[in-house]
DNA sequence: TCAAATGGTAAGTTACTACTTACCGTAAGT
DNA sequence: ACTTACGGTAAGTAGTAACTTACCATTTGA
């Protein structure tokens, strides 16, 4: 809860956005996510290691492989995050504009 | 539409999710924000120009004033992309939970 | 037990980000 | 016109982020 920072950080990267979006498709080893972006297999290790400080991936061993998949709690808490903007910030325009129209 | 990647950028800086706080409350003058943070008022001003960048706030001039606020659609575009993530993410696990039990 | 497959980590480089101070432009009040 | 208030922009700097290559660790099959 306290650090959706990470997870705004995190989908901020466009290499990251490119890795959420192929994960959304289907879990994936990290071998085959690299064989579809266009930097190297350790920046997609270190990409991962952000996306999974930040809850938005999980991974499970299976034998040497790493098959990552998308955490949706880590999607749901930015969901969450970002309701409470919208109905704060709503609320604060609607008042911003009923004092306007006072003077 | 394009850009909610700039949004995200933009929400990741702890600075920029204070201004967004701050604003959320009420509307407010460049000179007042820089007021309640801890970093300089041109430094206020560059984050501000981001946020505008990103969708996320507007500014309207009165004198000398730039009254700064939230910018809904923005904050709405953020929703509906992770709406759409969410849903992808969450019907790929589920096709990924079928395949696994299957072997 | 050796070789191959898979992927994480270390070290170094380049590019970008957030910040500062100094400066400039514009609107209002005197 | 002169001054004050308010903010945006420029230039420079320190720290961080994203990437590379090289290397190491672990599991599996021959």
């Amino acid at each position: 809860m306290a650090n959706t920072s990470r997870a705004f950080v995190a989908l901020g990267d466009p290499t990251r956005q490119l890795i959420l979006e192929r994960l959304a498709k289907r879990p994936m080893p990290v071998g085959k996510l690299a064989a579809g972006l266009t930097v190297s297999r350790p920046a997609v290790s270190q990409h991962l290691k952000i996306l999974g400080d930040a809850g938005l991936v999980t991974y499970a061993k299976h034998g040497t492989a790493s098959v990552y998949r998308i955490d949706p709690k880590g999607i749901d808490a930015m969901r969450t995050y970002l309701d409470r903007f919208w109905d704060r910030a709503l609320a604060a325009l609607k008042v911003a504009a009923e004092q306007e129209s006072d003077s």
